[in-house]
DNA sequence: CTGCTTGTACTACTGTCGTAGTACAATCCG
DNA sequence: CGGATTGTACTACGACAGTAGTACAAGCAG
C-alpha cells in the first residue's frame, strides 16, 4: 500500500479512535516528513486531501489541526453515505465471488463474537 | 475498472449464479475478443487467471470450458478462505473510517431486508 | 501430412500513479 | 518591516499496470 494510503488511514483511524482530539494539533508538514522519511509533499498532499474531507483544518505559517466538523450533522451524514459505498463496493465484490448477503452476516456475525470473546 | 478486472467478474458471476454451467464452452479468445473489441491477449489473460483459481479449463486446439474443480470440498475450502480475506479487507477499512463491526452489521441486515421486499 | 483452430509467449507501447525536488506564497511574531 | 515558519504549486522522473501486436505451439479434422 502507497505512503499517502498508509498515512491517510493511520490519520482517520487516530481522530475516529480519539487519539488524536478536535483541535489538536498535528506534526508539520515538514516534521512529518522527516520522521516517517517521506517527501513533504507527499503529507501535504494527505492533509489537503483531508482537509477536503473536512476532518483537518490548516492554517497557512500556523499549522494543521484536527477540525470540529465532522461532528456535526451534515457530516455525519456524510459519513453514513460512505459506510453505504463501502458496503455497495463489498457486496458487489463478495457477489462476484457467488456469496450471497447471509453468507456475509455469517462471516462478520463470527468476527463479533470473537471481538467480544477478546474484550 | 480495467477491462481484464470486469471481464473476470463477469464470468464468476455468471458461473456462481449458475448462467455458465459445468462443461460449458465459452466464446474463443478470439471470438470473444472481437466482441468485446478488446485484444485477445487480455481475454487469455482472464481465461489463465480463471484457470489457475481453478473455475476453467482450457485446452488447446479445443476451446475453455467450465471446470467442475469448483465443486469440491477443496476448492470449497479455498472459497470460503477467500471469503475471510475479504471481510478482512473490509474491516480494516471500515475500522480506518471509524466504523464497527455493529456499524457494518446493521448496515448489512438493512440491505437484507431490501433484497427480501424485492422478492 | 496439411491446414485450420485453438490457446500461449514475448515484446513493446502508453497512460497513470506515487514520490521527490525545487521554488513560491501566506501568516505569524519580534 | 523582516525573518522564520507554515502550507502550496509546479515540474519531473521512475515504476508499474493494462493493453495491443505479432509470432509461436499444441491439438484436432480432413
Amino acid at each position: 500500500m502507497p505512503l499517502y494510503a498508509q498515512l491517510t488511514r493511520a490519520i482517520r483511524f487516530a481522530i475516529a479512535t480519539g487519539r488524536l482530539r478536535v483541535g489538536e494539533q498535528l506534526p508539520t508538514v515538514r516534521q512529518l516528513a522527516v520522521d516517517l522519511r517521506v517527501n513533504a509533499n507527499t503529507v501535504a498532499k494527505v492533509y489537503a486531501e483531508l482537509e477536503r474531507s473536512g476532518i483537518l483544518e490548516t492554517r497557512r505559517g500556523v499549522g494543521t489541526f484536527v477540525s470540529a466538523r465532522h461532528l456535526t450533522p451534515v457530516h455525519r451524514d456524510e459519513h453514513e453515505k460512505h459506510l453505504k459505498e463501502l458496503v455497495d463496493r463489498f457486496l458487489e465484490e463478495a457477489g462476484a465471488m457467488g456469496f450471497s448477503v447471509d453468507d456475509l452476516l455469517d462471516q462478520l456475525q463470527s468476527r463479533r463474537k470473537k471481538e467480544l470473546r477478546n474484550v
